[in-house]
DNA sequence: TCGAATTTGTGCGTATGTATC
DNA sequence: GGATACATACGCACAAATTCG
């Protein structure tokens, strides 16, 4: 039998405190230095035992501030459109007005221009097809809960009106109604959920710490001939989302 | 601006290598030594280097043999079943035998015996009261994909012949089947998905690294009056299994 | 306003443990 | 069982962010 590290031994000795509310959430915990001595070890040690209750989501560091309990912060319930009448941007505002939250979005299209090579499979284009590529970021009453990049071929809209997803007369209405519009009827979605780390830009927009733990849905919309007509790469935060697929019997 | 730190340019340099297929997945890379000794560094910059890029799942790091290009081994394509007609077992199978695998379980069920607070209130019943715990190993050639635990009110079914989930003559059928025979009808089907990392007993059970990224599903039937029927803690790891949720129109 | 003290974050080196061959 | 190679834990130095007088 081994004895356990004593970085190990610490880290469980916050945590007994942690759950025996002698801190509570939002609290700042002693100093590194302050524990160090009350733990007779060294400050190495009590790091490496904050850094175990980080990572498992149970303290929150803040550099130059101190050391926290996390703050369980309300999460949103995101019920994922898998209906085809319904896009992202509508389910996205009706879920957050029923939470008495505004559900905005921010946008910006470019194109026409080529896809990367994941992306084009995933579209059944090749790499020297043109696409428009649009950005995403969701916000609730103005702060940012997730993120989408959204790309259609260039082939499926151009001249039409709705070349561009939002701008022109259609601007917000999702891709399943703008297909509509260009004649193209959506018939089937698929969405393929797969964990992750943020990379420092989405923890940037996001406004989360780097590596923070998300879920990466790639998205694909296809028409009744089998084609696929948008896919979208979508960014969800754990720590501000929980994602939620249900059907209902009518 | 300030230079990067040397184990960054390290870990760009072997990156560039793997990507010039001058190591091919699967393929060993020289050790540390001789690593540091290319690149006139230290072994502990190599170290973290290489631990840079097995965070990012590029590397693989094996004790004692080496540290190696990580084959991307097939991922299983697993579709959510989320219509209420067909449950978890026959799902698997079926998806199974299309990809040409042979799909079975392991199951252990316990009962009657109370349910963690997290699991009751979920289910919307008190800490007293009383469930049947069964617990899944998902197999795909005998081979384990993922993990599942399920709770039921032992109140649900108790006097009918479906009191355990895996035993009697209802064996296998999921759920919703056997619910059927206790004369509870589901209509309602909801998934939570959430990202993670394995723990020390998933990852054994799983064949997977401690800390692999894991997808947790938290899936709850409920009853045509709103009642929770059965709700499942299921642990889907990123390396074997592709999480997929679709829908197609009639 | 500014700057020093405090506190956490990052990177690296070393010692030791453990798995593989 | 020895040699080799990766894994874990810890200590140290310095950078970055924050706080406060």
């Amino acid at each position: 039998m081994r004895e356990q590290p004593p970085s190990l031994r610490i880290a469980e000795a916050l945590q007994q405190r942690i759950s025996d509310q002698e801190w509570a959430p939002g609290d700042r915990l002693p100093s590194r230095a302050q524990l160090a001595q009350e733990y007779e070890c060294t400050e190495a040690i009590v790091r490496r035992a904050q850094e175990r209750l980080i990572a498992e989501g149970v303290l929150e560091g803040r550099a130059g501030s101190g050391t926290y309990v996390a703050a369980q912060r309300e999460r949103l319930r995101l019920v994922r459109p898998l209906a085809r009448e319904i896009g992202e941007q509508e389910s996205f505002r009706t879920q957050m007005a029923a939470l008495g939250k505004r559900g905005t979005w921010d946008s910006r299209s470019e194109g026409p221009l080529t896809a990367p090579t994941t992306v084009a499979a995933r579209l059944g284009i090749t790499e020297a097809d043109y696409c428009v590529r649009t950005s995403y970021e969701y916000l609730a009453d103005s702060k940012p809960v997730y993120l989408a990049t959204s790309w259609e071929p260039y082939s499926m809209t151009s001249g039409s009106l709705v070349v561009l997803p939002e701008g022109g007369p259609h601007a917000g209405q999702g891709v399943v109604r703008r297909m509509a519009e260009a004649g193209v009827k959506v018939t089937r979605a698929v969405e393929r959920a797969n964990p992750g780390n943020a990379n420092a830009e989405e923890a940037h927009l996001l406004g989360l710490l780097r590596g923070a733990s998300v879920t990466r849905i790639q998205r694909t919309y296809y028409s009744s001939d089998g084609r696929a007509v948008e896919t979208a790469d979508i960014v969800v935060p754990a720590a501000l989302c929980e994602i939620v697929y249900e059907s209902t019997e009518g």
